[in-house]
DNA sequence: CGGTGTTGTGGTACCGATAACACGTTTTTC
DNA sequence: GAAAAACGTGTTATCGGTACCACAACACCG
């Protein structure tokens, strides 16, 4: 093995196979007009001189990457991982690198990074924004030229390919299913509703009470964000009110995990003192200890399809408006609802 | 809102303030050879233009992109979320960006990783390594002058930075405190050899028998994938043995979630049945379900750490040999282990 | 046998920025 | 008050590739 320091360039490589410059770039590309004479001695040459072309000089001059990005607002969330993972292999597979970002739901990182990645020149972006208020960077985005596809929300006012949940429907079951175990006082904590998802599983919720005509009690409805600490004083305010609920319906399983921690910490337990159902599983979790009740989302599906709608976008293919595609989740009940879990433990 | 289609080059800009590219370039890089006039006419010519000076066209003139990458074998894995997370933060306080790569513990993945990251010319590397099998990988990046720290893992035969945790000793306390429970038969199931933190939590194990002068019978240490499915398996041999261990040790949080589940699926429970302690903490899980007996590694500061040794070998100073920063592990005892926890729940 | 393709290869310009140097002007310095 | 220094800006070459066109050599056609 030779320690030696290598950067050699196109050129290095052209004059050690005995070829020019673009005949060797011919060979990189894999481009058919080359002689297996000449391929193979330049290839010998590449791989004599551990030779890397630059992708800096290739996209500036062919004037495309071969990169996507991928925009969650939390890497560790098991739901946006999953999603991750799952892009990258179709990217993988058409030969596009994955660039990935991590938002943190911060606005002004997600500004920075839809910046950054315009300024890498990114062929395509599949991100799941922050919020409505994501709809500058968005806008950013199109001035640019860079096709993207929403994932997990949609944002007011952007017309783009999507690929969603069905937030109403399955929040009406969830919360349908808390009436069926019989619950009348049934709480909300949801994030503001310039999140899509808050919004829709918001009105899933209104839509189950009213069918069933309970009423819409305003004080039992706890607008926090959408993390363990917002679920856990969601539930705190909920559990101090003067007739506080018996089931909750938590956005998110992050949420759900907050508002367990408060029901604990008021000396009651879940599901006897208060059942609660939220979305999204927490895998790790959920192996260790089987206990949250949730619509699970297809978070995989979410991944995959985003990125074969975004591909089709930048190949020019796909419908003119935004191709909006809404998956179901499906409702796993386990211990938090109260109900009796149908496997045994 | 103008919702033209805006690709700006320096040279608009440079137009459209009447001065020359050169001057542009100052601007944007915070020269201070400009004078105030002229800057802020460049400066709204930016700004009209919706201007976002390319990357790859300053990485390659200049030669530096101004990028750090983190590579880690599973970004789901909170462990490396926490890394990541800090070694970000560290590095745009240096106005660096970082490029995120999951390799999924897959050795020709990371090679793919590695040859991507150099052909981007990032100026340096953070790495959770595979195993000691990815020496060709770090081997790869010397030879093309691309700084790396090694973070969580060393590589046999390769001397760099690195900042991991005390994985002997961690071991030898969890086996411990085992020992202290009144444990005599203790299980191992851990992944192969060449992982370093794999190697050292072994060897932990077995110092900790010997220094009570219990043997170490081959029978009770398992081999297996660090995940869950090796867990699962490995506990189950465990089982299934003619003497099964009364207490067992997980190399990681992952197989510990599988051994768990292995037990109860012998009809039987930790920790009554058998009593079980590991490497690291889930911390969603343990959230909702405060149950594993860990050694917990300050994962921010293996990435702030790491991430700082970085920068300082990005600047040519730091020492001429590897800088190797053993950070110490805190043992938190909770029910896994079968221990009366110090905290009611 | 000239005309028309096809094949393999090279030359040149250029992608969009910056480094390095040059140059006219103003300011400082003694 | 002239030389030296500082200032503000432009010119040119170049980073490492690829697009585009040119072109020689050979094949095939009627």
């Amino acid at each position: 093995m030779t320690t030696e320091r290598s950067n050699a360039t196109i050129k290095d490589v052209a004059k050690l196979a005995g070829v020019s410059p673009m005949t060797v770039s011919r060979v990189i590309n894999g481009s058919i007009r080359v002689s297996p004479d000449t391929q193979r001695r330049v290839e010998v040459a590449i791989s004599d001189l551990g030779y890397i072309p630059s992708r800096l000089a290739r996209g500036l001059s062919a004037r495309k990457t071969g990169t996507l990005a991928v925009i969650v607002p939390d890497v560790s969330n098991p739901f946006f991982t999953l999603i991750v993972r799952a892009a990258e292999e179709v990217a993988r597979r058409s030969t596009y690198r994955v660039i990935l970002c991590d938002t943190r739901a911060d606005l002004s990182v997600e500004r920075d990074v839809v910046e950054e990645l315009i300024a890498h020149r990114v062929e395509g972006i599949a991100i799941a924004p922050v919020s409505d208020r994501s709809k500058p960077h968005l806008a950013r985005l199109a001035r640019f030229g860079v096709p993207f596809v929403l994932i997990d929300r949609t944002v007011d006012g952007v017309d783009a390919d999507a690929v969603v949940g069905d937030s109403t429907g399955g929040a009406r079951l969830l919360v349908e299913h808390l009436i069926g175990l019989g619950h009348k006082r049934i709480g909300l904590i949801v994030e503001g509703d310039e999140v899509s998802t808050a919004r829709e599983r918001r009105k899933g919720y209104e839509v189950a009470l009213k069918a069933v005509d309970l009423s819409l009690d305003p004080t039992l409805v706890e607008v926090q964000a959408p993390d363990p600490d917002g679920g856990f004083l969601g539930m705190s305010r909920l559990l101090a009110g003067d007739e506080p609920p018996s089931a909750v319906f938590a956005v998110n399983n992050l949420v759900a995990l907050g508002a367990i921690e408060a029901v604990r910490g008021a000396g009651l337990e879940v599901p006897d003192d208060v059942a609660l159902v939220c979305f999204d599983d927490i895998e790790l979790a959920s192996r260790l200890y089987p206990f949250l009740t949730a619509m699970e989302q297809p978070a995989e599906t979410f991944g995959t399809l985003g990125t074969q709608l975004l591909l089709e976008r930048i190949d020019g293919r796909g419908p003119a408006h935004g191709h909006v595609v809404v998956l179901p989740g499906r409702l796993t009940i386990r211990r938090s609802c109260g109900a009796r879990p149908v496997v045994a433990l």
